[in-house]
DNA sequence: CCTACCGATCGGTAGG
DNA sequence: CCTACCGATCGGTAGG
């Protein structure tokens, strides 16, 4: 609550970045007049600027916000007892459940960020970092050799890729959602990393057929 | 070559096409003018409008002439005696070796192409899912029981989603590149493909860790 | 009468 | 919290 503003200030500023990040994932950013926000919150344009400074103020705290809530999902400590497979599967359903209601944040934070001026982008990708490192580090566990192959990073960004393209084809309203999905995307990623063999040279055709390895523990021992 | 036109003419529409893909893949359709277009291409804007008929006509030919190029890919018939296992890995490979030739059209498609009219949409989108089906048949050729769970589609749309997100932490000049990541791709989603159990209500956590199940075949018998 | 282009400008709208 | 504007730039087209 600010001092000396009017009760609701900070509700119609929330209210504003709700449907400036409806706009923004619908119309891009580039694509969405500040006219419009204006328009789809009930204000001029002129009250709009009274509660924030700029267009890029309004992107920047869409795609800022989203990025510290995955941040405080990462920090959250596993849960205890709970082996390296089991915390990953944890924070992967975690990871989709939260997208699922934030879908307009994520959309503008994995489209539209590009727009954003370099020093504010640049705040922006290192608390994506973060969220990613904490992500690799619980890939790393379940295979440690991954790690001195270089691929817990390049199999964290395709576990992501999976998690981020879902908003491009899951429809809310269809047969499976979000939560149906969540294990599905455990059992295929833990599965797959399984039979990941290591980087290119190290694949040796002449054996059974690799993908199809999959040891179940995947630990060091 | 078009009938009185000057030699030529069909490679100034080509290079404009090429110019305008790396403009639209980089600052998106709507932050990108015609001006931009014009100037990338050392033309003025009124020789750029005696090429290309107007803005939308240059990103549906981006985008269309990328899935012409997928389909084609997909309509390959498969290697004689290749199992169901080769062939989807070969779709694999092939799919990130054509999305690293082609990294401006394919990220004018998955981000720009919302901003086409829908009659020009909807011819790109049919395109589209003719190659999604193809994909999602041989993914179903490996374990033929997902298709009746509905699953073989939405598995066919997270692999696309680890391979549509890998421009945006593929560094050509990293030491990982897409030839390189192609087999650990192939890999992942062969093996998880073995570990999926079905839909959500199949699963059943008493029993070994579901996510590690993964007998090597998978096949229903 | 064609193509291949030019400099200049059209009616409207952008963020602020 | 609104009307009234600004400098500039938008996609597209004029005559020659």
């Amino acid at each position: 609550m600010g001092r000396g503003r009017h009760a609701g200030y900070d509700d119609q500023r929330e209210a504003i970045l709700a449907q400036s990040a409806r706009l923004f994932a619908d119309r891009g950013y580039a694509g969405t007049s500040m006219a419009m926000v204006a328009a789809a919150c009930g204000l001029s344009k002129a009250t709009l600027y009274h509660y924030w400074p700029d267009k890029d103020a309004l992107l920047f705290a869409i795609a800022d916000g989203h990025v510290q809530r995955l941040q405080a999902l990462v920090a959250q400590p596993p849960a205890p007892r709970a082996g390296a497979r089991e915390r990953l599967a944890t924070l992967i359903a975690q990871l989709v459940q939260h997208y699922a209601g934030a879908q307009d944040a994520h959309r503008v934070l994995t489209a539209e960020v590009r727009f954003l001026p370099p020093a504010l982008r640049e705040r922006m990708l290192a608390g994506e970092r973060e969220v990613v490192a904490a992500f690799a580090d619980a890939v790393a566990a379940v295979r440690p050799e991954l790690r001195e192959a270089a691929l817990a990073k390049p199999l964290t960004m395709l576990l992501f890729g999976m998690v981020n393209w879902m908003h491009t084809w899951l429809r809310p309203e269809g047969p499976l959602d979000h939560a149906a999905l969540a294990p599905v995307v455990a059992e295929l990623f833990l599965g797959g990393l399984g039979a990941v063999t290591g980087p290119a040279p190290t694949v040796r055709p002449g054996l059974a057929a690799p993908a199809a390895a999959g040891a179940p523990g995947g630990q060091p021992g």
